[in-house]
DNA sequence: TAGTGAGATGTAAGCGCTTACATTAAATTT
DNA sequence: AAATTTAATGTAAGCGCTTACATCTCACTA
């Protein structure tokens, strides 16, 4: 049995349990964190007491005197978002290995708020941080150099920055989409993407669509853009204020899956044949993009190999904070039904 | 500026603070959580020098001194299904509205994870605890009890279980659906649904269809089964399953809206029309439930108020520790192109 | 103007744990 | 068997904060 009965009015402590095992607290904690540094007898006498009391660590004093939580935090944007959570799921398996906790907040793609939750993660003692995407503040990346707490960041990939990056290139990866889809001879482009401003994987993106075009030739204005946020239902508003544009573009490319098949399903309702009338692409890859209908060309992106890269860069900056290499994790091209020549 | 420099080699406290301001560390400690407590003018140097020094508490210290944490810890089966993404979310907004932080854990469906995670979050000192689902081992109960740390229960509803529950009635809603497949002239029933073993959610959305089929005289025979994990790809492996079987049945009955759209992108790959060669309903009504095609015909689930009331609820028995009744939170039909006449 | 009491601030004792250092016991050497 | 090394355990000082209680201020009252 792991949880048993105590008559005390009180949860147990060290204390408690030193008392019946007949030893003193250092031992006990010895017996709780190096086992081994305890001789047998010993060790027997103490578990028998933990078990006794049900006695359970209490954590917060644990960390003020150790000062180390073995605890990571992480910061993602949204919760509702399935790649986030995706990732994230592989990041806290990795680090369930190394017997490391995983604190989890969404920022709601508010810088504010996100500042605010990396003060609270620092102040309840994370020996590291994940970061999603690199544009922020500078003053929070030397915050938290001064508070000595070691940080990676996600979802993109730059040598250059100032902190260990693990992720993949933004930029490339719809630049080569874009190469794809004015391959096939779309001309009249258009956007559904997340707000650039603040945010690095979305100006990335864009800045591979503009580069593509410019590669082909075609005059930047020649790309609508709408900014959306992230949903289904936003997908397909920004679909309708795509297509009130004088000039309906032949194609649109969505800064995810969600949007684009939010996109489809729009274009459906009102009538239009995807890919006929307009072709759609996505980025991601998830799940979603192969049953939807048609199948959603996209960007295939390893989340869950991000995740796990991540924690082990997070895990070594923890144990030896010598600084770790950024990771460049590839991405590659899912051509499927949505897209079809114009 | 909220974050600023500090000349020292380490990470400021209190004393540091209010060796600056010139008072004692009682006062800076009210001027953090009793600023009315404190005179006017004294209040500005200690701002003043927290600003100065860019302090932050120490959240450990605090809760080990203060014996709250204010923070409340919710045990998820997955953070992959969107379902408890979003309640969990509305369930954190309505949390941050009193000052209260959200500590997430995902127990992967597993019983074992689910104990550890609890006896986590309580060592971590967390004020009030929400778990998905009644059905656990009574000693867990027992635990929470005597450590004093309140529990909500959601996604079920029980007026009867020994602690508050916010939810639906999983048995009622499932019957309705079943009822009305049924009264469409389906005899041929099968259902793909999460393993019931453990699951009350799964077992009495399974006894719903069970009293559905014997009101109409349908021998329970009737019914296959196969179990499935969460997931698009589950879903679709386990309708293949299905029509192994030597009677093709004529609906799937699918334990969520993701299993069912699995179900459905797998029929279509087979070359099975839905719903002419076999219905499918789901459950949830989540976002993707309208965008499938055909759209799906499943049981809408109020997330965010289950959610919203999870969280007041919550609030409430950490705060006064009176007894909360259990809430109900209605479910609706959706009918939907997914499912037609046999 | 001394007396009163409310309000502001200070003092200091913990909260439950870890860990450097001191002490004691056991194992090994000579 | 005494001397020396090594392993096991104990002692006690914090970790950074909160808070009961003591003290001090000062505007009022009588």
């Amino acid at each position: 049995m792991t949880i048993d009965d105590n008559n005390m009015g009180r949860t147990p402590t060290l204390a408690d349990v030193a008392g019946l095992a007949g030893v003193s607290t250092a031992t006990v904690s010895r017996c709780l964190n190096s086992p081994d540094r305890v001789v047998e007898r010993t060790r027997k006498k103490v578990e028998d007491a933990v078990l006794k009391l049900g006695y359970a660590p209490n954590f917060n004093a644990r960390a003020l005197a150790a000062k180390r939580t073995n605890t990571i935090g992480a910061i993602i944007p949204t919760m509702e978002n399935a790649i986030f959570a995706r990732g994230l799921q592989s990041f806290q398996e990795e680090l369930g290995c190394s017997g490391v906790t995983l604190l989890v907040a969404s920022s709601s793609y508010r810088a504010d708020l996100e500042e605010e939750q990396i003060r609270t993660l620092v102040s309840r003692g994370a020996d590291g941080i994940l970061l999603i995407g690199l544009h922020r503040d500078p003053k929070i990346y030397e915050f938290l150099k001064r508070q000595n707490v070691p940080v990676v960041v996600a979802w993109v990939f730059d040598p250059n920055a100032k902190v260990p990056t693990v992720g993949f290139d933004n930029f490339s990866a719809m630049k080569a989409l874009a190469d794809r889809v004015i391959s096939m001879g779309h001309r009249r482009l258009s956007t559904i993407t997340a707000s650039p401003q603040g945010n690095d994987r979305a100006s990335e993106r864009l800045r591979g669509i503009y580069a593509s075009m410019m590669e082909a030739g075609i005059p930047k204005t020649e790309l609508s853009i709408v900014e959306a946020e992230y949903g289904i239902d936003e997908g397909g508003a920004a679909l309708e204020q795509l297509l009130c544009k004088t000039i309906r573009p032949s194609v649109v490319m969505c800064g995810n899956d969600v949007l684009a098949v939010g996109a489809i399903a729009k274009a459906k309702e009102l009538g239009l044949c995807v890919p006929d009338d307009i072709s759609v692409t996505g980025f991601d890859d998830i799940e979603i993009a192969k049953i939807s209908s048609p199948a959603l060309t996209t960007v295939h992106v390893p989340h869950r190999r991000m995740g796990k890269e991540a924690a082990k860069m997070l895990i070594n900056l923890v144990n030896a904070a010598k600084n770790q290499n950024s990771i460049l994790i590839e991405t590659s091209l899912v051509v499927r039904a949505s897209l079809s020549s114009a």
